[in-house]
RNA sequence: UGGGGCGUCGCCAAGUGGUAAGGCACCGGUUUUUGGUAUCGGCAUUCGCAGGUUCGAAUCCUGCCGCCCCAG
């Protein structure tokens, strides 16, 4: 196998860290560095303990994912640390995710995760140990030579986790690595089986995971009950159609939940107003977006004006230019909700990426 | 209580004698390490109610109930 960790030095003398959710990827990870006949140590970071979410196999580090890990960790013959983040993962990103809602954005924890919580303490964690890498098990690709590394989309498409992980910065993709950005999904399946981890038909994780049960709506609501209320359902040309529960039940782009019926295309939510406690809905050229200004970027590319753009993790890239934090799409995009990630492709290769801040309008709706 | 109109799935709405379109909403599957989107599938044995005519009625007739409009 060739050297998939891109170690400086003979395999002997490193030292590998690797993060490890409980899931099958990084338990596979876990798997090859041993392989190397590097020292390599499993850390888990407990990121949240409540009960429910607890029971949910296949989340991410909690409970049953943590005991898995440390199962991989003690059949491969390594040491595995459990680190507690509990109370930094709530603050970074629990009580930023209530707050984004409450304001009407749609925020991604998964990326305020990865940036903020797993690589920035997680690689200090790992370089006090004298590490020479953090290894991870997504599906991203990391090329070039130190120094002048570059971040790739995962070859696996349908894996790719490039949306989730725009937010690496140069210096710590000197530092980390993804064993797996060349390899499919069925073959890490198939490593898993052929290495007898127990972990190796665990279910892929989704949703979010400090949400047991994806209601995070009532989540939302209990750490920031006054910001749920009902109000009404507005149309862009004025009419009241209906009452909410709660703006922050919708994100804009959506189209299922209003429960406005009696249409004879079907509305999606274009804007929310949470002072005013407003949802507003139009059909779906009222979604078209001309531009959007981007924050809180991280920057990979030289000075690249051309670009690709995905605003949604399911969404094909489309082209776009990038100038002065906007980006301005060649075509109208559909649903783009602040809040989001934007990120920028130059092929295969990520060229960086923000937060999505705010929108222009393409097209006022034509009127029916 | 004179005249006219209407009552078909939660909403909108085709269908005027031959055995209930479609859209929206809703539900479920697929897709997916965020939220959504998209896509596939499901969704009225029954047409305000009760009788009658007919081989056969949501469609014709009678009565009742309810709603709307005009006029008083």
């Amino acid at each position: 196998m060739p050297d998939i960790f891109d170690l400086s030095c003979a395999p002997g003398d490193a030292r590998i860290v690797v993060a490890m959710s409980g899931g099958v990827d990084s338990s596979v990870v876990a798997m090859l560095a041993a392989k190397t006949g590097a020292q390599v140590v499993g850390v888990t970071m407990q990121l949240y303990d409540h009960g429910e979410a607890v029971k949910k196999s296949g989340s991410c580090c909690a409970g049953q994912d943590i005991y898995d890990a440390k199962t991989v960790c003690d059949r491969l013959g390594i040491p595995h640390y459990v680190l507690d983040y509990e109370s930094r993962f709530r603050d970074g990103v629990i009580e930023q995710f209530a707050d984004d809602y409450a304001a009407g954005r749609t925020p991604i924890p998964c990326s305020k995760c990865n940036q903020g919580v797993k690589f920035v303490d997680l690689i200090a964690f790992a370089r006090e140990l004298g590490a020479d890498c953090l290894a991870t098990g997504h599906y991203v690709r990391r090329v070039g030579d130190k120094g002048r590394v570059e971040l790739w989309k995962g070859r696996d498409p349908a894996r790719d986790q490039s949306y989730f992980l725009y937010g690496t910065t140069p210096d710590q993709l000197d530092f980390v690595r993804f064993p797996l950005g060349n390899m499919p999904k069925e073959e890490v399946r198939r490593l898993a089986t052929e290495g007898g981890l127990i972990v190796a038909d665990k279910p892929d994780s989704q949703d979010i995971c400090f949400v047991p049960d994806g209601d995070y709506a009532s989540l939302v609501k209990k750490l920031r009950p006054e910001t749920v209320a009902p109000g009404d359902i507005v149309h862009v040309d004025g009419r009241i159609l209906g009452q909410h529960p709660g703006v922050v039940h919708y994100t804009i782009g959506q189209r299922r939940g209003l429960d406005v019926g009696g249409q004879a295309e079907p509305l999606y939510v274009v804007r929310l107003e949470p002072g005013e406690r407003r949802v507003i809905v139009g059909p779906r050229a009222a979604l078209a977006v001309a531009a959007a200004q981007i924050g809180e970027v991280n920057w990979l590319g030289e000075g690249q004006v051309r670009i690709e753009a995905k605003v949604r993790s399911l969404a094909r890239p489309v082209s776009a230019t990038w100038e002065n934090g906007m980006i301005r799409f060649d075509h109208p995009e559909y649903g783009v909700a602040p809040g989001q990630s934007a990120v920028f492709y130059d092929g295969e290769r990520v060229l960086g990426g923000g937060t999505i801040m705010a929108t222009e309008a393409a097209i006022l709706a034509a009127a029916a």
